[in-house]
DNA sequence: GCGATATTGCGACCTTTTATCAATTACGCA
DNA sequence: TGCGTAATTGATAAAAGGTCGCAATATCGC
């Protein structure tokens, strides 16, 4: 509803890429409690305005999320990410876990490598 | 090469689903140091004798592994686990990368939901 | 304004994990 | 068999990440 609420939105819309917890904390003023911090970043997961996000070495990230089930493509390189939507993975999780007996609930699923830019700038600094 | 990892060694043999460290530890006798289960735990997993398993809740867990990349169906209910070797979400993965100009570098599945005995008891005991 | 209600900030605390370091152990070799 | 080197261990401390309880504070409807 409310004041320290609005100074963290602001600081979330600022990222640019994934962010931590306590990255975010601070960014912040450090009257803002770290407690408070932890209550909005959950509370913005369970309203699907955030997402977490999954980095290689198992490090808990936040990002502004499309709602509804998504996946992520995350340059390694750069940090930024891309939302994958409606792709057909769901379609063969399906179909592997029937096969194995297995009644799919759910899945975590995180993509890893180097966005569009990453590479381009990569050929053009090391031509080999 | 030596004593406290025998034990550590047996121990994660007579597990017979997931574990924490932590949980582990607490089936070791405590003069087992703490750091010493840490480390060799890490140390197992990147010979691939272990691999880390993300549960759905975000807590990390580990298990015995197939070496070389694989999946796990993770069972919500009995916390049983199946490997899931030479699937094809690869090929999907490669090509959605590649159509979003991203060079695919690595992945982090974990695939949530019943097993066959689980759901087939549930059928059972609750046959509606 | 007023009061009920929700939210905040603080500090303590918990869990998980890593770092440090002296003491211990294993192992090859004479 | 005994020795020395080198790796490994256990204890302790402490970092990192997150939660909890609670008194103080702010919000919002009326």
């Amino acid at each position: 509803s409310t004041a320290p609420r609005r100074a963290l939105a602001a600081a979330i819309g600022e990222q640019n890429r994934h962010f931590t917890a306590e990255g975010l904390r601070k960014q912040l003023p450090p009257s803002l409690g770290r407690a408070t911090v932890y209550r909005t970043l959950k509370i913005l997961v369970e309203a699907e305005v955030l997402c977490r996000v999954l980095l290689e070495d198992g490090d808990l990230h936040y990002q502004l999320s499309h709602s509804g089930h998504h996946h992520h493509l995350l340059c390694v390189h750069c940090g930024s990410s891309q939302d994958l939507m409606g792709c057909d993975i769901e379609d063969v999780l399906l179909n592997t876990s029937t096969r194995h007996g297995f009644e799919l609930s759910g899945h975590w699923l995180e993509v890893y490598g180097r966005c569009r830019n990453c590479v381009a700038n990569e050929k053009v600094a090391d031509p080999e």
